[in-house]
RNA sequence: GGGCGCAUAGCUCAGUUGGUAGAGUGUUUCAUUGACAUUGAAAAGGUCUCAGGUUCGAGUCCUGAUGCGCCCACCA
């Protein structure tokens, strides 16, 4: 006898545990001559260890639909699961813990580091992959990796290797966007944009008035630049001009830009290459000197005379009032607002500095990747909005800064020779008794260090780009050669670097899957990512492959609550999901995340939304008792599960129903518009099933009338098939339950049969 | 500065190729030993942001306006 209720918590962990104790969810590859199916293919976009579960990981729901349909189509499904250690996020919250207890980064030597991050990681990656299985997701877990297992690894690092043979890689002193907070530098992406009020000061320099919001950086001015044919300024170009400042009297060049703009400020510019994104760029066409008057402790250097070693803020303003004594300010407007960029991570402003980084040039990498959306070898869903986003940020894309200075991630595998560098190459380490030591090689050397000191203490090396062939000669591969001493470069991988990849070197760890898996048919991912991730699979899939990643990108959107904000801690709105599971069942809050959802809108989450979807797999299941009532007494020998052959005309009309549902809601899936199909299911089984047919019906099924117990059950089991993708856990114990197969797993709803073949 | 999206019931949103508006939730009334109160029956509630245009016919297509949101580039 059925519970009057349906008590999710009694079903879902057992069924969990039958599917995968039956390997349903691991494919089977075809051998022999075998005529071979294709594949359904899913590379679950990796989460992050060191994430907590939230409510956008309950949205691999919908892959858990579209995988759970291919795979009742009889499709050899793989859905394959992974975590990503992703460097910067994780090794940011393990300072903020190492904070806690009085501790920084700098106090331990990289490999401790990296050990202990690794520790801090665990429990919650295990962690993570129990919640999502509660939440019903037919991942094959057998084929799940992590970004950082040895095996992923050695193949991020052949990748390296290969691009580098291909004259894909440099190294360059570059400006880039350099956080002194996180000490390490981040790609375009990776820098967010805030509107700030900050005074605008009017200097006079020289002949000239300058407007800047930077006092500090003065001592790397080395040129002023203004618009080709301004007339104010032409008299001057290609001048030498001698300024005085408040470290004394210095010179700058005078030269023409088009990206001045004339109609700022006074339309001409001070040019401070080491310090300035744009200013760099003039430089490096006018081959100005690059002075470098801010480290990355975010202090400045000794070239900044008496204000060396202040911070930022504070030299901007000890500067200002050194030029108001000196009368140098001819104004300030204080009501000045612009665009600063920040850290994305903890909002310390960014400094562009110029600093040696490792490159990844895109252009090539990038064309194939834009020709394959072009051809359609790659789809993007929804194309309208999306295709247009790919293709901008495609075509004016920057080469790729992969370094990261940070030590949670792949170290890039590149050797710096050591002999004959000694000076070149500066080493922060950790000597025998803890204490920290900074210097060039040859200083720790003649401080009494040896190199193993030296490597056994390591915490950085930064070894400057020169000129020519001065650079230290440098060695990529496996390993260091084993003549003379070499020491390996101390940045890390962009993630990302790992992450491009994932798709070819997940399948590349069992023999066979990379041919058959690969491409894999859906990527889907929240949109937000779509240059992040989705822009370096195309490139790097294609690169090492040939192929390209996926066939469809489908792009989902954000969860939201229920009065369309974004879900957020500070704000106190977030929803999490295990509890929405604990309380209303995974079917439950799989439903809310696509029911009525229109493809890439937001979807708003509330908590009443998800009871109302718990009240329908309720109602679903008393939908199954009554129909075990009913049929109590009955032999089901008598009552085939066959369709039956002369219905009446109520009864026909019904099935006709029944069929025209089963083709809407497959239409809708192979459409993505998950949405419409779960309405349909949804109002079908309650308004046409349980309100009318049943009610109207009552009659009959007391007197056991054949046909309407027959169409009742064939409609009903219909129904069960067709919501098994969205409510996977309540359909199957509702199919077991009513088909007697409780012990018999190999029967279970997961491998039904889709009741519509698809062409 | 360039681009995109959204505007429909109190709230959150659907509305697939143009044919007199739908769901969830909330509200009101009634029903109750009945498969299900996590229920059923019924009701109220929308000039589909505004102004034009195409059409026999527009929530749906086109143009413009207003409001909101987002993305990209970035101003020294």
């Amino acid at each position: 006898m059925m519970q009057k209720i349906f008590e999710h918590n009694k079903f879902e962990a057992e069924i969990c545990k039958q599917w995968e104790e039956s390997g349903v969810f691991t494919p089977q590859i075809p051998s022999g001559k075998a005529p071979k199916r294709k594949p359904f293919t899913i590379i679950l976009p990796l989460p992050n260890a060191s994430d907590p579960m939230h409510i956008g990981h309950a949205l691999f729901t919908v892959q858990d639909i579209l995988v759970r349909y291919h795979r009742m189509l009889g499709e050899p499904t793989l859905w394959l699961p992974g975590s990503d250690h992703a460097g910067i996020e994780t090794q940011y919250i393990f300072e903020k813990h190492l904070a806690k207890q009085g501790k920084s980064r700098f106090d331990y030597d990289r490999e401790t580091l990296f050990k202990m991050i690794w520790e801090f990681v665990e429990e919650n990656r295990k962690l993570n992959i129990e919640q999502m299985k509660r939440l019903g997701f037919s991942l094959d877990w057998t084929r799940y990796h992590y970004s950082l297992e040895p095996e992923i690894v050695s193949m991020v690092l052949d990748t390296f290797k290969k691009l580098h043979d291909d004259g894909l890689v440099y190294r360059g002193e570059r400006i880039v966007n350099f956080c002194t907070h996180c000490g390490t530098a981040f790609s375009d992406l990776e820098v967010d944009y805030v509107e700030r009020r900050d005074p605008l000061y009017y200097i006079k320099y020289g002949p000239f008035i300058i407007a800047t919001t930077r006092t500090e950086d003065f001592a790397g001015n080395v040129a002023v630049a203004f618009h080709p044919g301004d007339k104010r300024y032409e008299g001057y170009l290609g001048q030498d001009i001698e300024i005085t400042g408040v470290n004394g009297i210095f010179r700058v060049k005078v030269v023409s830009e088009s990206k001045i703009d004339p109609e700022f400020g006074t339309g001409i510019e001070k040019v401070t290459p080491g310090h300035d994104v744009l200013d760099f760029e003039i430089a490096q066409r006018h081959g100005l000197p690059i002075k470098k008057v801010i480290g990355t402790d975010g202090r400045l250097t000794e070239l900044a005379g008496k204000f060396a070693g202040m911070k930022v803020n504070e030299a901007r303003n000890g500067v200002y009032r050194a030029m108001v004594e000196m009368k140098l300010i001819d104004h300030v407007d204080e009501e000045y607002t612009h665009r600063v960029a920040v850290c994305y991570r903890c909002g310390t402003t960014i400094e562009p500095m110029v600093m040696p980084q490792w490159f990844i040039k895109t252009k090539p990498l990038a064309k194939p990747a834009i020709e394959a959306v072009r051809k359609g070898k790659t789809r993007i869903v929804p194309k309208k909005r999306f295709e247009k986003m790919y293709f901008d940020w495609m075509d004016n894309i920057h080469d790729w800064n992969v370094s990261r200075q940070i030590v949670w991630g792949p170290r890039i595998p590149a050797w710096y020779k050591v002999d004959g560098n000694e000076q070149k190459i500066w080493v922060s380490f950790l000597d025998k008794g803890g204490r920290p030591k900074q210097g060039t090689i040859r200083e720790h050397l003649e401080n009494g260090s040896t190199l193993k000191e030296m490597d056994d203490g390591l915490q950085r090396i930064i070894v400057p780009v020169y000129q020519g062939t001065n650079s230290p000669e440098v060695h990529i591969g496996d390993g260091p050669p084993t003549a003379g001493n070499w020491i390996q470069e101390t940045d890390t991988f962009d993630t990302w670097f790992l992450s491009g990849q994932w798709p070819v070197n997940t399948l590349r760890c069992r023999p066979g899957d990379l041919d058959y898996f690969y491409p894999t048919s859906v990527l889907d991912t929240l949109w937000d990512i779509l240059f992040f991730w989705v822009g370096r699979m195309m490139m790097l899939g294609i690169y090492l492959t040939g192929k390209v990643p996926f066939e469809v990108a489908h792009m989902h959107a954000r969860v939201v609550d229920a009065k369309g904000q974004k879900m957020s801690k500070s704000k106190g709105n977030v929803v999490d999901p295990i509890e929405m599971v604990d309380k209303y069942g995974a079917d439950a809050l799989r439903m809310t995340l696509v029911f009525g959802v229109a493809p890439a809108s937001d979807i708003a989450v509330s908590e009443e939304k998800v009871r109302g979807m718990r009240n329908f797999a309720n109602k679903l299941w008393n939908i199954g008792r009554y129909i075990e009532m009913v049929f109590e007494g009955v032999d089901s020998q008598v009552i085939p599960f066959s369709f039956p052959e002369r219905p009446l005309l109520t009864e026909r009309k019904f099935i006709g129903k029944v069929e025209k549902l089963t083709k809407e809601v497959t239409e809708a899936i192979e459409k993505y518009k998950f949405g419409i199909a779960s309405e349909r299911i949804y109002e079908f089984a309650w308004h046409e099933l349980a309100d009318k047919y049943i009610e109207e019906t009552k009659g009959e099924a007391r007197q056991k009338n054949l046909q309407t117990l027959q169409v009742l059950r064939h409609a009903y089991f219909r129904i069960l098939k067709l919501l098994h993708p969205f409510m996977p856990f309540v359909t199957e114990a509702l199919w077991m339950e009513l088909k007697g197969l409780r012990k018999n797993p190999r029967e279970q709803l997961t491998c039904a049969k889709w009741p519509l073949m698809v062409g």
